[in-house]
This record gives C-alpha cells, structure tokens and sequence, in this order.
RNA sequence: GCCCCCAUCGUCUAGCGGCCGAGGACGUGGCCCUCUCAAGGCCAAAACGGGGAUUCGAAUUCCCCUGGGGGCACCA
C-alpha cells in the first residue's frame, strides 16, 4: 500500500477525569463518521496517565454516552485489537522507552530543576513580561553526568528539546499551514518525575504505534502542534492528517462555559453532558444530528439527518474552523423532528421510562394508544408524562375555574355538562366516528362556539386545559370513565 | 504580556471571483388552519466588522486594523 492510500484509522482519545460533554461527543462523532464514510477503524484510547486526576466512573461513562450517540469502535480498552493496550495507563514502559530513545539521540534531556526554581522563574519571567518558559538550565548537562545524578538518587524530569532557531510549520486540513517561531516552543516536559509520560509524548507514540491516520481533535491542541511535529520528526515518523475542529461557546458566543455555567444550566432544563440530555428527554438521533451540524454542514439546505444519512453526506471538506456557540433551542427543534418522525411503537417504548419517572404505571398497550396523539405535541420525551400523564390517573381533580369557560358562566358551563352527558351516554362508544359529530350538533343547538363547549368536556374529562385532542382522548379513557367524570364536573358547575 | 486560531442575519450555517440587489434553518413577528396545545402552510424583519490592495469584476484573494476565541502546568 502506497503513502497516500493507506487506511484510515482514527482515534478518540479522552481523559477519564470528568464527564463527556458536547464537544468531546462531537469529536468522536467527526471521528466515527469519517472511518464510516471511508472504511477503516475506529480506535477508543483511554488516556489516563495522570492518575491524580482519575475519576473511577469517567470511563463508563464515556463508553455509555458514545454508545447513546450512536458510536462504536473497533478496537479499544473495552476490546482489546492488534495494537493494544488501549489504556494509557498500562503503557508505562513504551513511552519510557521512546523518552530514552529521544535522550539518546539528543532530542530530549533530563532536567533536575526544582519546583521552587521553576516557579521562581516563571514568576520573574512574568514580571518581565515575557511568557513562561523553561530557560534551559538542564539542556546541556552531559547525559552520562545526568544518569550519574539519578543513579545517585536526585529526581528528574524529561524535557523535549525544542530547537530556538528558524520556524516550524505544520499544516492542518481546514486551516492550512501554521507557523510558528521555533523559540516561541518551550522545553516540554514530556516524563513526569514519577516516571509518567505526559500526552505529548504518550499520545505521539501512541498515535504512530497504532497506526493512526488521521488525527482529529479539539483547537486547543492548536499552540502544542508544532512540538508534536518537532516531536515526530525527532523519532522520524509519519505525520497524521491533522484536523483541529472549533471549540463550542456557551450560547451568548462570549467564551467557554464554565463549570459553573454548565452545573447552572440543568435548571433550565440543559446540560453540556451527554448522560444528562437523555435524562432531559431528548432523543439520541435528535442530539447526533444536532452537534453534527455544529461545525459542519452538507449544503445549503439539508439539515435533517439520522446517522446512516449522516455518514453519507460526510466530507472533510465541509468542516468549518469558526467556534460555534451552542444553540439550544435549536437542539429542542431536532428533538421535535425526531420525535415526529420515529415510529408509534418505538416511541411508546421509549416514553415509557419517563412515565415511570413521573410515578405513573403506565403499561405499554395504553401508551401505544395514547403516543399517535400526542407525538407531535412533545418536543421531549419528558414532556409526554406532563401532557398525558391523566391516562393513568384514577380519577381527575379539575379546577372550577378551568371548567368555566370565558364568555359563559359556571350555570351555563353546567348545562353543558349536562346536555354532553345525555348525549356522551346514549351512545354505544366513543371513538372517532362516535361523539364528535353529535357533540357539533350539540354546539349549533346551543349556538355557541367549539372551543366553549369542549373546554367543558376537555377540563371535564383530562382535568386539563390543554389535552391530546378530546375525542381521541375519551376514546382510549373509555365511556364510563368519561361519563363518571362529566357528571362529577356537572355537580362542581351547579354547587358554584 | 507573548504565541496561535477565527470572522456572512441574534444563533447554526450555504457561499470556495461574475449564477449574490447574499440562500437555508432555529428563534422572533404576522396571517391561515384549528376543540385546547402542538404540528403544518404562507409572509415579514434580520448579515457579508472597518480600511486598503489585486482584478474588467470580491462576501469570496492578499495586507493592516478591530473584534472574538484558544493556549502559555510534572492536565489532557
């Protein structure tokens, strides 16, 4: 196989320190769309390298909220593949020995400076007005001299050594070639004094190990891309195709959200994190398609798509480098859309938990019943409970203010309860061809308007003044549920 | 402070030199439909940040400014 026609593989490589947020869903979609779109695999790399920062829950929660969005991957921790292992953190002894390797030939150093020193420096540096950066202290110790001094027991980190003259430039897919002066790299650390590799060095290593082609990741590995070039070129390999994609700004546009703001929005019924939206009531398809099109887009007007539609359309070429604010609202339109377009089955299944949230015990074959009328209604799969919870519900407690309706008052309000009820209770049912028409005759007779004489029967019978359509509604309640509730409206009405 | 990235309606975006007196979507306003609420249909308001340059011709190319964002850890 040739330099340019190798195969795509890609990875997505988290930190199991927090939770998976929007951004890092959107990484891994990009990632898992191009492998789709072009045949290839689809690496998941748990970088954990930093052990202090470690959340035991962080990796199955990745793995849950990757799952929900749609993707999967064919080699990784939870997998195992030919280039394992996929946790970082059970790679101790490759990167230390790439860092000796690079040590070797010149390219990196040991470095014995103090902590205090450090910061002591940086703090010059900065009354200065310069940037911080290591001044190069260790870069010329002799190597024998330094493995004397760790012989001896002095603790060391490893340091990349950043060459201080010319430029380096490195070219990105959407962006194009970026240049920087070379002094403006600092001497990275690239080992820990625990003995730990830091990403630079252990996601380089680990990207060439296995194979990666195509590396696509978040803008804010932007200003280390050129030491990871220097740091490749060092060892001599192959670069990736690089692709930085545009960070998310919280909604307003001004800037990251902070942790803070991100914990804040769930009151308003938001969140950043994947695990969260689905408690919210959205669907998966509705926040896949959602985020795709945050940065990226087909043309000038296809905008709804489920994931298979999504890997078709796919092309690098589209991506966009501009940071994006999260739109929310928007994100509720799609929920809309998804909704609508699932199947009646489905949907009810897929509500049914919401219900249960909600203290309802709604059985399934009702929910089937209930979900044709009120899927266009939802824009959440929370919102079905909060519509159509009174399916499940005993009995009705409608409010005598809700029962009488604008232009009447309660004793007209009444009679209509009573006329409905005669009506209601000569029929053999109440379904779709039974009912509406006799209740129309009923409002030409009384010559007043629709809406007053359902509103009765609909606060009646739901105990609400805003229902799935009533006819519709009564039909799935039943007949003498119906009547029970009318008449207990009509004896509301008249003690008014 | 230094380095880097980005720049079209409020927001997400189409646009890759003439098809643009800038298209779509969300949201907003109005109308229609209508048993409530939705959904749906129609209409409207709404943008190329500023200045130079290149060109017969620039939203599209180049430069400067401005604005916004990201980074500057023994985190990723």
């Amino acid at each position: 196989m040739s330099e340019n026609q190798k195969e795509v593989r890609v990875r997505f490589a988290p930190s199991p320190t927090g939770r998976l947020h929007l951004g890092g869903g959107r990484t891994a979609l990009y990632n898992y769309l191009l492998v789709k779109k072009m045949g290839g695999k689809f690496i998941l790399r748990i970088e954990d390298t930093d052990q202090k920062r470690y959340v035991e829950t962080a990796e199955q929660e990745i793995i849950d909220g990757l799952h929900w969005l749609g993707i999967d991957w064919d080699e990784g921790p939870d997998k195992g593949g030919p280039y394992g292992p996929y946790r970082q953190s059970q790679r101790k002894e490759i990167y230390q020995r790439y860092a000796e390797q690079l040590i070797d030939q010149g390219d990196a150093f040991y470095c014995f400076c103090s902590t205090d020193r450090l910061s002591e420096m940086k703090r010059l540096q900065q009354q200065r007005k310069e940037f911080p950066h290591y001044d190069g202290l260790c870069r010329d110790i002799p190597v024998e001299e330094a493995r004397k001094r760790i012989a001896a027991g002095e603790s060391y980190v490893i340091r990349f050594k950043t060459p201080k003259e010319g430029t380096t430039t490195v070219r990105d897919l959407l962006r194009g070639e970026i240049t920087v002066e070379n002094k403006t790299i600092d001497d990275y650390i690239i080992v820990k004094s625990d003995g730990w590799a830091l990403y630079h060095l252990a996601a380089m290593v680990d990207d060439h190990l296995m194979k990666i082609s195509h590396v696509i990741r978040g803008s804010e590995w932007i200003p280390t891309l050129p030491l990871h070039h220097l740091i490749l070129k060092a060892f001599g390999w192959d670069e990736p195709v690089w692709i930085h994609l545009s960070v998310f700004l919280k909604p307003s546009g001004k800037g990251k959200m902070s942790k803070r703001e991100s914990a804040d929005l769930i009151k308003d019924g938001y969140s950043i994190f994947l695990t969260d939206l689905k408690d919210l009531g959205y669907v998966d398809e509705a926040v896949t398609n959602w985020i795709a099109l945050m940065g990226w887009s087909y043309d000038d007007r296809t905008e709804i798509f489920n994931m298979s539609q999504l890997i078709d359309a796919f092309s690098l070429e589209h991506l966009n480098p501009s940071p994006a604010a999260i739109n929310f609202t928007k994100l509720d339109y799609f929920n809309g859309v998804h909704i609508r377009m699932l199947e009646i089955d489905d949907l009810a299944q897929r509500i049914q938990p919401y219900f249960e949230a909600d203290g309802y015990t709604a059985d399934l074959d009702t929910l089937k019943k209930i979900t044709p009328i009120i899927q266009e209604r939802i824009a959440g799969l929370d919102e079905a409970p909060k519509i159509a919870g009174f399916f499940f519900e005993k009995e009705v407690h409608p409010k005598l203010e809700d029962l009488v309706q604008k232009g009447l008052d309660a004793a007209q309000c009444a009679d209509i309860a009573t006329k409905s009820y005669q009506i209601l209770s000569a029929l053999p049912v109440i379904d779709k061809d039974h009912g509406e028409p006799e209740m129309r005759a009923l409002v030409e007779e009384l010559a007043l308007k629709p809406a007053q004489v359902f509103g009765v029967l609909r606060v009646a019978v739901t105990g609400q003044k805003i229902s799935p359509p009533l006819f519709e509604s009564m039909e799935i309640i039943g007949q003498d549920v119906v009547l029970e509730r009318i008449k207990n409206a009509e004896k509301m009405l008249k003690a008014a």
